[in-house]
DNA sequence: CGAGAGGGATTTGTATACAATAACGACCGG
DNA sequence: CCGGTCGTTATTGTATACAAATCCCTCTCG
């Protein structure tokens, strides 16, 4: 989108991550075309995008919250990323030129270098894992499985704690990109699936232990 | 949405289904606010959402065209359909109520009824199957899951050919709704996952056969 | 003392005017 | 005759004013 709704979007996001903010709590259209310095029009066109993306969610009456996500919401999500991810694995095994195999080499070596420095460069970490699960989506070729992944991966809730993971969950991380590197290469779908598939459950189980097994179970409803 | 978003949106989107617009044509939203009646601002709104479910699509420079569905979007369509409501079932089987039961037979009913007319009465079929579907997705208490399947089940396509489906065709999804039914009543979801994946996957060849196999394959790129 | 109605304040929804940007075509130079 | 550049027109993006809906507090009545 152009420039003010773009920066309106990405504003209020770096808010609502920041953890200025508490799950629940309402916010008005008013106060963030302040907070982003523009008007009302670019805010609600922001505003909708993070509505999708269930940063923020409306009332019965319209009203808008910062979205709370119970321990049951981020093992959905999960669950769904692995059915989607996996699909778009096997798809990228049979589509991945040699150039993007290269790319994803090359990002595996950042996140690497990223986990090995002390401490850990998780900001870093997040980039390059980010950038290599999107050349595997992009390498799917499939318009709407990207844009069904895009918003499950935008879930906030995994970025805010994976500040809490260990040097070992990040190495194991990029093992299992290696792994996805090599099954690419040898251009087995079924190999890729797999290894996304585990992938992308264990790093749920790392974040139920990150957070606590059974945390957040009694949240009243939000809506 | 309020008033006159929403009814914006339900405008342009049968204006879009009639078939007066053709794929690759462009819209502006000006032209779409005299046909709606209301102003540009909730025409934006409304054709978000028609971007959304890939209805109309914006050129690289923001215009605005008719979407255009080749087959193997359509393809993908069904799988990624396929994929989440096979998932959608599963958890219905352990969670639909008898009384959610009870509606599923009910809209089987009307289903049945539909199809035994002369001539078959495709738009209560098609509306109750939608229903169906619906209270499926509604039981398997996943909002996320239910918003990423709202997305594709609007695909627009289906309904325009559904018209063109034999009455065997529809006896066979009024059978396939029977066995998902007992499915749920006997708390299986394994059943219930199979059914839905051959309902669905049916369902796709029935549209390729009724669309001709290899149709629709050179168009040119629309962005 | 509680329930519900009324009314001012708050918040979202819509229309409109204007600004920014992109497409189109005419004109110019080679 | 071709290619490019500039100005005009069409289209989208943003700001603002106002309308509609909703909230919340108070006040009254039972």
């Amino acid at each position: 989108m152009s420039r003010a709704s773009e920066q309106a979007y990405s504003k209020i996001r770096a808010h609502l991550l920041s953890g200025a903010v508490r799950p629940n709590e309402q916010l008005t259209e008013d106060q963030l075309a302040q907070i982003t310095g523009v008007s009302r029009t670019p805010v609600r066109e922001a505003v909708r995008r993070l509505e999708d993306e269930l940063l923020l969610v409306r009332s019965d009456t319209k009203r808008l919250f910062v979205a709370d996500w119970s321990r049951d919401d981020i093992e959905e999500m999960f669950t769904l990323r692995q059915m989607l991810e996996c699909h778009a694995a096997e798809r990228a095994a049979e589509r991945l030129t040699r150039d993007q195999i290269g790319q994803l080499e090359a990002l595996n070596r950042d996140l690497k270098a990223a986990i090995e420095m002390t401490p850990p460069d998780v900001t870093s970490f997040l980039e390059a894992n980010r950038a290599f699960h999107e050349v595997i989506i992009e390498a799917a070729d499939s318009p709407r499985l990207g844009q069904l992944l895009a918003k499950l991966i935008e879930a906030p809730v995994v970025l805010r704690t994976a500040r809490t993971y260990s040097q070992g969950d990040l190495r194991q991380s990029a093992r299992d990109h290696d792994e996805l590197v090599a099954a690419f290469a040898a251009r087995d779908p079924e190999w890729a699936r797999a290894v996304m598939g585990s992938h992308l459950r264990r790093a749920f189980h790392t974040f139920v232990r990150s957070v606590g097994p059974a945390a957040n179970d009694q949240g009243p409803a939000q809506t």
